[in-house]
RNA sequence: CGGAGUAUAGCGCAGCCUGGUAGCGCACCUGCUUCGGGAGCAGGGGGUCGAGUGUUCGAAUCACUCUACUCCGACCA
């Protein structure tokens, strides 16, 4: 992408209405618009990057068995009133009428929904076990939306579905997706730590929470210090076997938020120097509900001896547009955001000292073609603006790697790359900078771990 | 939904108390000079001062009503 043909309109200052540094950042890089009170548009540069958080989701749920459809985002109210929520469900609810008076509502979930899907097409036991997801924009009318797109009105989710013919196979598809949200976070370059929640009225130990960890993080979390640093389940992992062993290793080692918090057992389970108090962002949420929905709903299936079975459901939900700020919360600097190089917008940035410039006009050229030749998405920063103000957009924007490009480099055939994260610069021959880019970002993609 | 605020150019702000017809920085446009960390000089464009009503000879400024947005709290992917 050439800079000067893009769209980025970065700001020096940031709009006074943002508080976090997430919500400031992605509005200083233009990454987002605010439209109303909890809802924006996703600008060029913050679309790639949503983009790019839900390619590793799909993937991941792919993976892991899981199928993906569309849902719309309007529903019926006749869905919800035989699921008996749509009198349950509070203001929250945005309910709207069409043009002949029936009840419609801008869906906050899709539970009513699938299961509708289910019931129609899905007869029989050897259907089963099925998961089906969608990512697709939802709309909870909150009292009071807050933090950019942490906390929306608006906001896109990734929602899957399972349903089986007993507890025990609902249990096997809560695994295959607690271990499926392992990778999803890793890949994303963050840490995901799984912890048990509230389960409501179900009970049972089927429902988590998944918090990233980042110092702004707005609620408490306390857990086992070898949590962070725990290995995933790789990539290799078969999703059709039976996968009640990882499930335990993870949550043998306690965590949990402070409205789940046992003190006592926090202190006994975990030795002293291994109780780690940080602060977490709730980025995805796995649960069991059993025959919650899939009763009322009669969403049944024929079992092997003829007798209808009234299937076990669960949801597992991720919210992409709140996963954005908080990779940005979990990795900026006083320069901007740093983005890890699985979500960057680009993985790296060519920075023209001089545009206009015939000589080195030229070799950003071929640099630039060489970058898309190598696999790496790549900015060319061909503005004709001072080098500061490149320097400081491409740091701001946190692109994870800057090949610098100038007449006193060229004149020596030597290019520099900055390495955003650590600041760290290298100097090289001109023809060794894009292979050794590829080199550096390749490993960091994590997509073959 | 309770409490507290804010609303003046695209963004950040001053002006309001003490009424006299709007200003600063950044951004934008033109020209020249610059060009390795958000450039310099000169010139220029852009605002029914959130909306409505009222007071007044005169309202960004005073009064009332409304709307939007933000923050704290209760609630949430």
């Amino acid at each position: 992408m050439r800079l000067s043909r893009y769209f980025l309109p970065v700001l020096k200052e940031s709009p006074k209405e943002a508080e976090i540094v997430s919500h400031k950042l992605m509005l200083r890089a233009g990454m987002i618009k605010q439209q109303a009170a909890g809802s924006y548009s996703w600008l060029p540069l913050g679309y790639r990057v949503l983009e790019k958080v839900k390619k590793i989701i799909e993937q991941e749920q792919d993976r892991s068995g899981a199928v993906e459809l569309l849902m719309p985002t309007l529903q019926s109210a006749d869905l919800w009133r035989e699921s008996g929520r749509y009198d349950a469900y509070g203001e929250e609810m945005l309910r709207v009428k069409d043009r002949h008076k029936r009840d419609m509502l801008y869906g906050p979930t899709n539970e009513e929904m699938i299961t509708d899907i289910f019931r129609t097409y899905v007869k029989s036991y050897r259907d089963l076990p099925l998961n089906l997801y969608h990512i697709q924009w939802k709309f909870r009318d909150e009292v009071r939306p807050r933090f950019g797109t942490m906390r929306s009105r608006e906001f896109l989710m990734k929602d899957a579905y399972s349903f089986d013919l007993d507890k025990d196979g609902a249990t096997q598809a809560f695994y295959r997706m607690f271990v499926a949200y392992l990778r999803t976070f890793h890949r994303m370059g963050l840490v995901g730590i799984p912890m048990r929640a509230d389960s409501g009225p179900i009970g049972g130990d089927m429902s988590y929470e998944f918090h990233v960890l980042a110092d702004t993080g707005e609620s408490a979390v306390f857990l086992h210090a070898d949590l962070v640093n725990k290995p995933i389940p790789p990539i290799d992992t078969d999703f059709r076997s039976d996968l009640s062993a990882i499930f335990k290793d993870w949550t043998s080692l306690y965590a949990a938020t402070d409205e789940m918090l046992d003190e006592a057992k926090f202190k006994t389970d975990v030795p002293e120097d291994k109780r780690l108090s940080a602060r977490g962002i709730e980025v995805g949420h796995i649960f069991y509900f059993g025959t919650k929905y899939s009763d009322p709903m009669k969403a049944t299936v024929t079992g092997p001896d003829g007798k209808e079975i009234t299937v076990h459901g669960g949801s597992y939900g991720i919210g992409p547009s709140r996963l954005v700020p908080a990779v940005i919360e979990a990795s900026h600097d006083d320069a901007g955001i740093v983005w890890p190089v699985p979500v960057a917008p680009f993985e790296v940035t060519l920075i023209n000292l001089k545009a206009g410039d015939a000589d080195t006009d030229a070799a950003c050229e071929k640099l630039y073609a060489e970058l898309g030749n190598a696999g790496l998405d790549a900015l060319y920063d061909d503005r004709d603006a001072p080098a500061g103000q490149k320097f400081a957009t491409a740091d701001l924007i946190g692109i994870p790697y800057q090949i610098i490009l100038g007449p006193r480099g060229l004149k020596e055939g030597q290019a520099e790359i900055k390495h955003r994260k650590t600041g760290e610069r290298e100097t090289l021959p001109l023809a060794d900078a894009v292979e050794r880019v590829r080199s550096l970002v390749e490993p960091q993609r994590r997509d073959k771990v």
